[in-house]
DNA sequence: TCACTATTGACAACCGGTTGCCTTTATTGG
DNA sequence: CCAATAAAGGCAACCGGTTGTCAATAGTGA
């Protein structure tokens, strides 16, 4: 790897083609839990919040559109995996948390995959997954403040 | 970060977030070239392959399937960015290579991308690209292997 | 040679995300 | 208090990818 610019080169390309592996083999991980890689994402920014979250809030929490956050929790409150309760400071914005199906949902999956990510872990150093951590948060970051700028 | 099965669940959402991210910066990156992300990944697939290539080929190399590859292809032969040989090994499944007319927008856009990774070089270490890059690389493999498996 | 299988392209449906637009409700400043 | 603005939901169109199916051509092994 000759020169500096080639390894970003290479690194975006690696973020594509991560990307593309992990959500196909997340759609197969989930499907024996009734769930697709997107549902399982949405249901953990739920379960991982200490409060139930308006749809706004949770679009902006996982770096999506409101509207395409919006597309899943309405799927999955047909699936009642997930319930609206109803918002004290804003009458026309339900806030979200898992139901009780989806709770037990996700802890099953949830337990799965740190069954697979403790059989990763064997495979690379913790501290090269903490550095691989930075360079992308750091990625990610560079392209954001990009995009702020213009944006609306 | 405690547990080391929670730093791969960090890393998989960091990947799902710089591709988001990398996805919208190279839209707006890409545009004044008339480009988009896809587009642009697929011109840089064909300008970096020292021979013309079939569409499952292309496919392969850039890790996304058959079919996607081809609605990309076809998208740019009707832009006029490539251009179709005839395969003289398969009669049906010509060979794809850039118009001059893509040339000259690959080498735009190319030239573009370089300044700026070069500015990014100087941001973070490039050891730490080094290793960003082969975690991604491993965390791929490592699911690609269990894809390979089951399908077909 | 000829049947069987693999490869390929075309097409359509779907998935998850985006943008854009419109309407409704909250919020805020004068 | 009320007008202007911001926040939120709903809807539709699109983008880039997937899967699945079909038909046609290549490649193959008996």
């Amino acid at each position: 790897m000759a020169k500096i610019e080639d390894q970003w080169t290479t690194l975006v390309l690696a973020v594509f083609r991560a990307n593309g592996t992990m959500m196909q083999w997340g759609d197969r991980f989930a499907a024996p839990f009734g769930l697709t890689s997107a549902r399982w994402q949405m249901l953990g920014a739920l379960a991982l919040s200490d409060r139930p979250l308006s749809a706004p809030r949770i679009a902006e929490s996982m770096g999506v559109t409101r509207q395409g956050a919006q597309k899943q929790l309405n799927l999955l409150l047909d699936e009642k995996l997930i319930q609206r309760l109803p918002n004290p400071s804003n009458m026309r914005s339900p806030l979200y948390e898992l139901s009780s199906t989806g709770e037990v949902r996700y802890r099953a999956i949830e337990a799965a995959w740190k069954m697979h990510a403790r059989s990763l872990a064997r495979q690379v150093k913790s501290q090269e997954i903490g550095i691989a951590n930075q360079v992308l948060a750091h990625l990610a970051s560079l392209h954001h403040q990009d995009l702020e700028g213009e944006d609306q």
